[in-house]
DNA sequence: CGCCAGAAGTAAATCGATTTTCTAGAATTA
DNA sequence: TAATTCTAGAAAATCGATTTACTTCTGGCG
């Protein structure tokens, strides 16, 4: 939105509630009642209240009586009007697979940060998976005149007419900047703490197949593995199954792991999430963690760093990524529509000790 | 949204989608161009797209001619043109204190499975706390045209002229509903349920004074103390400071409890997050939960089942107090402006037995 | 035959701005 | 003095629908 609608509205905050002294007058004016009050045509009115460089040729005392008479009948343009007119919603959509999961609130948080400082309001859906959704969001929100689109963790095929950043997206696709963890240095941050503290064998709990981040950190892990010597075991390693947003999904596949057999001394699991339910298998199956079992999570969720013993974990910038991902939008928004734009932006994880890891028994 | 702009384009999801083939031409077509080519008038061809009544004297035949224009050149009409002329904008706003909070997250999940439903968008900001923006939000929210507003346990006084839904509201301000937990009950639960264990001394952790619970759980709690002869010392009531959206507050107030020196045998707290720092601090103390202290928490959000110990706490029914505020709000918006309105909305807290809490010793 | 009631649309107003193009007079310049 | 440029603002087009108030034309009825 212009200058006026927005940062001034927010500077005018304090200034405006000087109490119920000032009778502001509650009932909508418009541009046109405001320009008749004037004695001005609504051109004229538009031009100044705009400080558009057209306007430079209305006198300075014309532009602070407009102004003034503005703020007296508490002139609010109308936003839908103007959205017609110059055919901008700022509006931004952004996709998450689930709001309530820890993950999407925390980037969510990030994204709004930046955009409402930009003058941007925001639609968020959640498709819970449901690959109808995610091929139907887009459209609606488009059909809704968002000006780009957000994606976290969310891989979509459906072309898209405006510019897309994808929070963890990996799959080149033209139009979309993906802003991604370097999931090389994570793996590494992970199995470097670990090997360090001694453990050698090592189960790996892999993402569900729909999460976009699943594939290239897998990678990742047997990479750095290899590099440290570490062997990447069948027996060791199992994959997240059903879509559940809670801990659940990482409960049931960590008894199954139990249940084979094959003794590890370490787990490094997909996310934090699935961490926490893996900990609570592995206790009830008589392991203690650290002392037994160490694990390492992934992304350091907020309650990653309250558990009990607090969650080791990789940490990603959730956060940064999100207010980056809304940066990153408002400037592609604002380029020229076949301007050049960065395609990928990585981001650098960090290893968190708590007290879930500890030297290998 | 009409029928056809949301639920049709929901449904249209699958058939859609047969692939590249179809050659769907994707610069966009508006009303006139579409008319154009069919040889009709605007107006009968968005006659004929609202099914409105008007349009009873156009033929099936020339119905059927027009829509099937219409899928033929995927026109879309524009949203903004739409909500100009109907002074409408099929969205509404969501002001929560933290997004990435649980609580909120919670709420915010059940009021986008209704709203959506309906063919209404959602704005959410989030306000931390600052006094500033809780008075700004609701002013650029209208200004945004939003229809109604959703308040998560945020205190406004702005004066609003859309209908508002106040979840964990209690004030009675014209023009809101409240939705709110019979928190009589939720007391009841939770001090039947450790003074059954045995416990008589009992801490209380208090929430933050700008939480809109505050007030009236702390309220009831003394009343329910008083019907079951439990007394509460003044040396064992805290209330959490910081506002901090993480368990720091009650880890910090956990402390200074513990210092004082009161003893007790058990403790309730404002909610989840402020229990699990409490845990954290008692811990720290070498007090083990449950064996010396019993924790209950409140709210019951996703991680408290996947602490260790689970967390024994009263549940709101956050995402079905979401469904409800989006519900009421969808009805209220749909309702003539000075027709009658529920002003308050009570749902049932349940208490949820986990492991944190046991026989006092 | 004349009148009226539907049928099948259409023209035009409207929503509330933004923005480009004009205009009338004043001031400047050649 | 005539031509040109400024000044100060106004008129009108435009964005893309929705919606009310007309037109025609046809057929039926008295």
């Amino acid at each position: 939105m212009t200058d006026y609608a927005t940062k001034q509205a927010m500077s005018r905050a304090k200034s405006d509630k000087t109490g119920p002294s000032k009778n502001v007058p509650e009932q909508k004016v418009n541009l046109r009642e405001l320009a008749e009050h004037l004695g001005l045509s609504v051109a004229t009115v538009s031009l100044v209240m705009n400080r558009s460089p057209a306007a430079k040729s209305i006198p300075h005392h014309t532009q602070s009586r407009v102004r003034a008479a503005a703020r007296e009948l508490n002139y609010r343009p109308n936003v839908m009007a103007r959205m017609l007119r110059q055919q901008r919603s700022f509006t931004i959509g952004v996709i998450v697979p689930e709001i309530s999961e820890g993950y999407a609130a925390m980037v969510l948080s990030g994204i709004e940060d930046h955009l409402l400082q930009e003058g941007y309001f925001y639609f968020v859906v959640s498709h819970r998976h449901r690959s109808d959704l995610i091929d139907e969001y887009p459209r609606l929100l488009q059909q809704r005149a968002v000006e780009g689109l957000i994606l976290v963790d969310t891989i979509s095929q459906s072309s898209i007419s405006v510019p897309v950043v994808a929070v963890s997206g990996h799959k080149h696709v033209p139009g979309v900047t993906n802003i991604s963890l370097n999931h090389s240095r994570a793996a590494r941050l992970a199995l470097d703490h670990l090997t360090g503290l001694g453990h050698r064998k090592i189960a790996f709990i892999k993402g569900q197949a729909f999460s976009s981040d699943t594939e290239v950190r897998w990678k990742a892990v047997r990479v750095a593995a290899q590099e440290l010597g570490v062997t990447v075991s069948e027996n060791l390693t199992v994959q997240l199954q059903s879509e559940s947003p809670t801990p659940q999904p990482g409960y049931d596949i960590t008894c199954k792991l139990l249940q084979n057999g094959t003794p590890f001394t370490a787990l490094f699991a997909f996310n934090d999430i699935s961490a926490l339910g893996a900990i609570r298998a592995l206790r009830e199956a008589g392991r203690r963690v650290p002392e037994d079992v160490s694990v390492i999570g992934f992304d350091d969720i907020q309650s990653a760093a309250y558990q009990n013993p607090g969650l080791t974990t990789i940490r990603q910038p959730l956060r940064e990524m999100g207010m980056t991902a809304a940066e990153t939008l408002v400037q592609r928004i604002g380029a020229a529509k076949n301007a050049e734009y960065p395609k990928n932006i990585i981001v650098e994880p960090e290893l968190i000790v708590r007290g879930s890891t500890a030297a290998a028994p």
